[in-house]
DNA sequence: TGGGAATTTATGGGCGTCAATGGGAAATTT
DNA sequence: AAATTTCCCATTGACGCCCATAAATTCCCA
């Protein structure tokens, strides 16, 4: 699979339907899938998307794995029932569910911004503002960066 | 992998393309690769490149960390919503993205420079100037060069 | 080893296709 | 029937694909 990567910034329409960026469509497409999945952020105002089969991928994850607490454990399950599917038209457009709008206090327009296995949707300002902060806990944390990132390098061949 | 090498000068067209030079191409082709990445540098005024596979491997460094960490968080917002892929045509050329070129002040013409892991594309006349300073910081440090190097190498390696 | 042939590279331009967006008509729902 | 959703078609600008050419590079063979 490929990753989601970039931002972009699309309106959506009068009868409320929005593009997903063609770069994401060939992220899901494996299996020419015409569905994606919304949920809200847990952390942010912001809607979360990924594909059908990240999902599997971590429910997986969770039932094998057991470095889940009680408490992390809640929390998954309580954003897995709020999960939704979403359905692309033949243009590759979808229709944004009324709650996740409300929630992320999104009108007119959208900025999708790329996370690798999954992405957002957010409020353009609130984008940008998200990016910002990030950009800049970063650039404090050099050294934390600079350290993981350097770990694992012979690990991989380029 | 081969390794980004050398220094090239190339101009834009009147459409707005670009060729990669040939020794790059050949960098990024392990699978008859048609992409690359860019994204501003987080240091200079310039525009960094590489091959997907290399993006591929920083994901999979940043999914080690803790799942819904802030630092894993910021990561994934400041690293990967800033990349792009950029497709190449059949002859191997390419279009920078606006918002690039603006970052990196880039007009008609472009230098090339090969880092290693990663290449580099700047405006010409910025690229001299750079070149210019990092040969004279690396003459006054002849003595540490040895040891710089090693250094060095993980400070390139995004 | 030299020098001409074949290939590759950097660059140019035409044109068809696709992406993002808009809107109407048919199909579904209430 | 009114409203919502799904499918189909239209538009515009950008981009990919194709073909072309001149210069540079590589290759080959005498």
């Amino acid at each position: 699979m490929k990753l989601f990567l970039s931002t972009y910034n699309y309106k959506i329409d009068k009868k409320g339907r929005i593009s997903l960026p063609a770069s994401f469509r060939s992220c899901i497409s494996e299996k020419k899938s015409t569905e994606i999945i919304l949920f809200k952020s847990f952390k942010y105002k912001v809607i979360e998307g990924c594909s059908y089969s990240r999902i599997e991928n971590i429910s997986k994850r969770i039932e094998q794995l057991d470095i889940f607490s009680d408490e992390q454990d809640d929390f998954l399950t309580s954003i897995f029932s709020e999960l939704q599917y979403v359905k692309l038209d033949s243009e590759g457009r979808f229709t944004i569910p009324d709650d996740l709008k409300e929630y992320a206090n999104i009108n007119n327009e959208v900025t999708f911004i790329g996370l690798g296995h999954s992405f957002q949707l957010s409020e353009p300002k609130f984008a940008i503002q998200r990016q910002n902060e990030s950009r800049s806990r970063n650039l404090e944390q050099k050294r934390t960066l600079k350290t993981n990132l350097s770990k694992n390098k012979n690990e991989y061949s380029d």
